[in-house]
DNA sequence: CTGAAAGCGCTTACAG
DNA sequence: CTGAAAGCGCTTACAG
């Protein structure tokens, strides 16, 4: 049998009941904010806590526990890209490295190209019996509908990718959208001496979007600052709500027709890659191209020398730091930061080895 | 009192001990590979873990054993920059997640300036009877004599920022250098069409410092491969080993007298700090400025305009990845990827707020 | 070479 | 409102 360690028996639950006179069942009953103590014991136990600074063993604990904690994920399903791919494998990754915490991971995907299907799957969530979700606003009205559900039942979420100001989320995970998109003013700036630069959003429905208006908006903001020096660059823009290659490549066209002197292109989501697959064909054209995410065929565009810069916002550690997030509130009970945001990675062919998404 | 779980009692020591018909004293034995095992009975044991896939609960298992590990941290002291400080601050955050299994942190620091001091922190650590050892090969000698003590103890080491081929290392935590060097090599190409570029190693001992020699045979590659095409780039190089402000300044001044045409500057290391000091100074010259490391010098003249790109070398991560590497390895037994390349990081003044190092 | 039993620091019914 | 005791899945002396 064992020896107990009777000299420095300073901390726990039983050194806590020992002091208060009571029995550990209590010291628990407090600890977690049960009901059925009186004032009086609550305060001592609470002041006794208080003075040995007494941290919980979240071993013992959940060895103790069976309790089962459930999170959800609410993101867009993979299908034309591997973005969101990565959301997913980061969560996964989080999620095997806690699991053993008594956690159970459960995904619902919906279709970026239909509002319904993140209707049909919020409902789902909110059925669910769910004590954490993460999810993607990618439908703004929707999504604030369903986090107005989550308030109500006090389930506890946060956002990854972009976020939803003036919501009680418990955090926001992801890239600062106007400063990412001055860097990518930046980035245009260090190959484009002067000349003319197109902004492109690509996306079905840009007024929900509005993620992509943030970051052209910060992309005009560095442009005018450095405009006010020499006044060199210009500015057109252009949205694409027609995502087919065809009505892409028929909407750059267009654009360039008018305007034939463009020398830079700002595409601000990952449809850049579409926009390279244009320029390519376009051989004689050799303009500037920046865009966003480490998605396999941008990579690809990146090597040839097609992309100049791709912007990583990554996808990867959001899904990851969402799960853990949630694990810290909701299992440790500890305070988590509320704007937790990404580094902007700048990818070039040389060192994009080295990031995986 | 609780009802045990009879429906899936499908796991764990004891079902082992039942199936193999001995008492869980016995299964441990085996898991844990000590001795006092019959070869029969062992091989039943291990046979029947094969079977049902048994995975020992570590929060269990580091509960019931009180047995403590303690890992090492042979770095440099963070005297001149805050680079070294971002490593400990890594492998200290990694210690506070990992403590609660029973680990401990020790931290051995030395003077890069000072070769002894690494010896004789290394002895220290040979001497402190710990399981695991997280280094900064920074004296190639010296950090090759100290790993081969490591190897006849078995005591495990991880390099961390500069690797030291040849060695039986757990692992390499850091960039892959001559990659970054390459890197440097566009960063410095996106802005100069055409030129003259100062390669600039600056350090005490720049036989002993290779990983400095790395970079810039990775920088030269870059910029030959670009000659192919146009021929446009000349290289320069200069070692300064004297690393006082006034020695560097001197031998910038003497090297910009006999080639007063160069118009970019690569930096092999943080010291890109005292570059950026004397170009500064000369307020006439409007040169490109790359080098390497946040700390907060750097950055000031990052945001200054002074240095265009920092490259990032993601010290706090290497610090934080090589606790825990050791962590995996040693407490949970598990594999270990042998070589760790750190993403580098593109740093300009529009994305430096989002890394901390 | 092997086993019975106490213990790690909590949580959970159950009884009062 | 409160406590005694069993249990989580392991590890550790100790006795044989």
């Amino acid at each position: 049998m064992k020896k107990k360690n009777t000299t420095q028996e300073l901390s726990g639950v039983k050194e806590i009941a020992r002091r208060a006179n009571v029995s550990i069942a209590t010291v628990d009953r407090v600890i977690h904010n049960r009901k059925g103590v009186s004032d009086a014991t609550r305060d001592k136990i609470n002041q006794i806590i208080e003075e040995i600074g007494f941290q919980p063993n979240i071993l013992a604990s959940r060895l103790a526990s069976k309790k089962i904690n459930r999170f959800a994920v609410l993101i867009p399903n993979a299908r034309e890209t591997d973005y969101w791919e990565a959301h997913r494998k980061g969560a996964e990754r989080a999620y095997h490295e806690i699991k053993q915490y008594g956690i159970q991971l459960e995904l619902f995907l919906f279709d970026l190209n239909d509002k319904q299907s993140f209707k049909t799957q919020a409902t789902a969530v909110l059925d669910g019996a769910f004590h954490g979700v993460v999810l993607a606003p990618s439908f703004v009205d929707e999504a604030r509908e369903f986090v107005t559900a989550c308030e109500l039942r006090k389930l506890p979420f946060v956002f990854i990718n972009s976020d939803m100001p003036g919501t009680k989320g418990l955090a926001y995970i992801g890239p600062h959208l106007f400063k990412s998109g001055r860097l990518g003013g930046q980035l245009v700036r260090f190959g484009l001496k002067q000349g003319k630069v197109l902004i492109v959003n690509i996306s079905k429905e840009i007024d929900a979007y509005h993620h992509l208006l943030r970051k052209e908006e910060g992309f005009r903001a560095y442009i005018e600052e450095t405009n006010r020096k020499d006044n060199h660059i210009q500015i057109e823009k252009i949205d694409i709500t027609n995502t087919t290659d065809k009505a892409i490549a028929d909407a750059l066209t267009g654009c360039l027709k008018q305007h034939p002197d463009i020398a830079a292109f700002f595409v601000t989501n990952s449809r850049v890659r579409n926009v390279a697959k244009y320029l390519d064909r376009q051989s004689d054209i050799q303009s500037i191209l920046v865009g966003y995410d480490l998605i396999a065929e941008n990579v690809d565009f990146l090597k040839k020398g097609t992309i100049d810069f791709l912007i990583g916002q990554k996808p990867e550690e959001q899904g990851y730091a969402g799960i853990t997030t949630l694990f810290q509130h909701v299992i440790a009970g500890k305070e988590v930061t509320k704007e937790q945001y990404m580094p902007i990675d700048i990818i070039t062919s040389e060192n994009v080895a080295f990031y995986k998404n």
